[in-house]
DNA sequence: ACGATGTTGATATTCATTATCGTCAAGGTA
DNA sequence: TACCTTGACGATAATGAATATCAACATCGT
């Protein structure tokens, strides 16, 4: 909430309470639904605020875009030295199944070393079939 | 294009020319530039052929949709057996470049093996800045 | 209190994608 | 050949996510 400040940005209601919400989130969340959830909590919060709000983390590094290739964009929050997943998606029934590979991340790290091509950020998804889904 | 005919397709003037189109190209192209490049070869191809035309070709496994992140979805061919690739996209400048990681291929399959989940198709995304970016 | 500046929600707008529709070409049958 | 069924075609309308606009409202420094 201080990085806030520090970037210049005052912490208005609408703001304050995506980054809320999101810090509760483990896992993605679509700009919709986000807006839904705050405004069953009571709050009248508007689209556009979300998308403002989200634009604001992402450019902070707070928050990361992911798109699953399911109509819309998801977001999820960055936890600073803190869990760090990606996605698998089941084709037949969608669910999203956040996973975490150290193995994997240090072949991403070296690859981008390699090409001296930083990286800011970086994202995985796997599509194919879960397990329940299988059987 | 014979495999178009075993999944009881006809081959028409559209979707042809979107094969021949996405087989000359060895990276990712919106529906959009493919329409438009087509269009400027003498043909008028509708813009719902070619996406129709995407639609059918990715349903049979020959074309990968990729979202990175810049408002429209790219489509790349997938030659069987041939080269296999993912991105990286750069922050600045917004150049798209390709690359191939066998280690990566390796902990992606290890993976979802792990954890019982097939892996149809896995996209990977590194964002950053490429290196004349940086200099 | 007051003005400058940033934030808010509603709404209009843009733009990629999908659905619809009438037309047309290809194949099959007699 | 003539006819008919089926599927593909291009144009365009419709959908829906994301962005831009705008007037009203908060917040902060003075």
């Amino acid at each position: 909430m201080e990085s806030l400040g520090g970037a210049g940005l005052r912490s208005g209601g609408a703001r304050s309470q995506v980054i809320d919400l999101l810090a509760q989130q483990s896992c993605c969340r679509s700009a919709q639904e986000i807006c839904d959830e705050l405004r069953q909590e009571g709050s009248a919060v508007g689209i556009a605020s979300v998308y403002r709000a989200l634009e604001a983390l992402e450019g902070m590094g707070l928050v990361q875009k992911t798109d699953l290739g399911e109509g819309s964009r998801m977001y999820e929050p960055v936890i600073p030295g803190g869990d760090h997943h990606h996605h698998l998606v089941c084709e037949s029934c969608g669910r999203i199944t956040p996973f975490e590979d150290e193995r994997l991340e240090r072949a991403i790290h070296d690859l981008a070393d390699g090409r001296k091509h930083t990286a800011t950020v970086h994202e995985v998804v796997i599509r194919g079939n879960c397990s329940s889904c299988r059987s």
